[in-house]
DNA sequence: GATGAATGAGGATTCATTCAT
DNA sequence: CATGAATGAATCCTCATTCAT
């Protein structure tokens, strides 16, 4: 974590690694992971075969790679909306839920494809990325909890663990694009609004209560 | 679908058939679809190699075969718990739930395996199975939404499509386990009554509720 | 160990491995061992690529097969010549140096690659046929000992240990060869026979006294 | 072979080279030529990889630089101990014996690796470096030969072409750690003297003899 | 001269599928 | 029908060599 500025070299390095990730990730999306050669991936990349390994030692590795920038991008949703955002907790949850399923419906297949993959690596190679994981939905369902525990007081009743609670919200939101199947086109912006207010409505008041939005 | 009842030879066909569905389904869940060879799958079912090629064209058929597996196992759980189940609307998709998060924590990894592989499959060959996956889910959806309807209808307000709340609501209880990560252990059985308890207490009433269960 | 008579399929499996050996064995002294590739192997041998890998589980347990091979020639040779040779010790070792002299000249290639090669596997691996090439060295030294021991009691003095002397003997017949360089043509069968005499001579006699063969 | 004193660059360059080639054999001897990366090499002469090419134009000829190291070696210790040695001829062979046993014993994995790897290479860039080995051979038996010819003359005897009785006996020494097998420790230095003075009475006695040493 | 990033030919190995028995 | 030996296309990865800096 040395804040020391990197040097052109380095700089460089980052980039055609970011370059090289970008190329895998965009392949593995589109033909699964067994299904994309390196050699497909190094042509994407417009590298060389061998180059691929001067900045990864293996298929896998770059694979582990797209997994921690995944982790990083739900990171980096977590705190645009959830904790810098504006607006009070409900709005706050609602602006999480549009930005997550319009973020998981552009990658659902990429998500099904590392939920999947994640399994197949030696335990002691993905510890530190599921570590790291983990950190990050802890931190986020935190984020959660917090408004969740406002709302509650303020309705008075408050019969279930606000971290539980947080929990379920997230799974709902990070998976509402798993309900849907077949040929995956990316919904219209506007009904993204709709079913993230929906979602967030729902937790709140339940099914029954008329609503004023 | 002919309901002539069918021969011996028939029989013990398609028990073969489910036998060696079965030992790939476990190899698949253990070790993933390319890390299993048929070589691995006709052993564990106790053929030999060619053999597994009298049952299925290949091993996306067989793979496909899984899925068909899959998909009947969740209809059969819709028509047990939403169907024929008993109690009012409510308490049968408290059951659903329950099933349903019981079996899918059972099966997350091969749900996973399953979401993903099937879209590294030949649009064409796929189609039916995809088929007769929307046209279970569209059944379940529509058992879900009339306990929904007719909730909403006694909660006097009604601000969203029941089918879209049971759509939701289906997706909340499949994909509930996969924010669970690491290991996957199962559930206690406990622990599964009181989720399925709560995701429905919620859905209906909102987080702040006073509740009486 | 067993005895029981091979069946049909037992031989003919036996009988294809020696041929991928023989092939093997024949170009990995022409080319080398990293020169020549299993497909050349293959071919070689008159057989697809992958069926190579259902006789060895690799290019080097293929490579130690030939070893193997090679072991068994040296103890056979040394069981024809020295244990169930005729006439006098002398006579045997003399027939044990012309036999190898001549075996050795048309592997010398081949036996250079094994000594070099066998540095190069792991220690575990390689163990049991150093064990068994052991073996066969002790029982060799052993054979040559005998009459070496008669023939210094018979001349009296008796300086040196038989077994050293031995192990002297049998190193100078079998690397004789590799004194000579460049092309190795084979020798015709009678310069054999003379450098054969010539060994035992000198080493019973010493270079001075005048020989009546 | 022109004798004009080196500027510094020349000797700095030649320095250089020997740093590289020494790398090289450290790596050759321990793992192999093909086990053995031009990267490792590099690194292990502090240099840069593409710094080699500077000074070798190949892998092969950085090999070829060992080889003819080996042959030098060679020759300098014929030279030291039979040339400008001290004693009668037989001592001298002693001496040769016992210093040669201590090189091959320091190198036998090395010779091995060359001898082998030296009928890999192309015909047309060996040949200088064989033709320099053989002179450098036929100078050893030379004067190898001159003791065994006084000696012969001595004992009166004579049946042997003292040329052969010289290739025989170099050969002999040379090869004499090719009986050892397994790791090859060192021997003690006592041990080889044993084994020389062994070596040169029974060349020029025979075994029988008794003898006064 | 020194360097090391880029390259791609080359090779060991795997495995779905075929087919003769 | 059942079998498993044979097959070779396909793939990951290595490494000697080049060349721009």
């Amino acid at each position: 974590m040395s804040n020391r500025p990197l040097s052109r070299k380095e700089r460089e390095k980052l980039a055609r690694q970011q370059e090289i990730v970008a190329a895998a990730r965009e392949l593995f999306l589109r033909q699964g992971y067994h299904e994309t050669t390196l050699e497909e991936i190094a042509h994407h990349a417009e590298f060389g075969k061998g180059t691929i390994y001067n900045y990864f030692a293996s298929k896998e590795d770059l694979f582990l790679a797209i997994f921690d920038q995944l982790i990083g991008e739900m990171e980096e949703i977590a705190r645009r909306t959830l904790i810098e955002g504006e607006g009070p907790g409900r709005q706050r949850l609602t602006t999480y839920a549009s930005t997550m399923i319009h973020y998981s419906c552009d990658n659902v297949k990429l998500i099904a494809l590392v939920m999947h993959r994640i399994h197949q690596i030696s335990r002691e190679k993905v510890r530190p990325y599921l570590a790291r994981f983990s950190s990050v939905m802890r931190n986020i369902w935190h984020a959660i909890s917090i408004p969740v525990r406002m709302e509650q007081e303020q309705q008075g009743g408050c019969a279930y663990d606000p971290l539980k609670l947080a929990i379920l919200f997230e799974g709902l939101v990070r998976t509402y694009n798993m309900s849907r199947f077949g040929p995956l086109q990316s919904m219209p912006e506007e009904e993204i609004e709709q079913a993230a207010k929906m979602i967030t409505t729902i937790f709140f008041d339940g099914i029954g209560k008329p609503h004023k939005g």
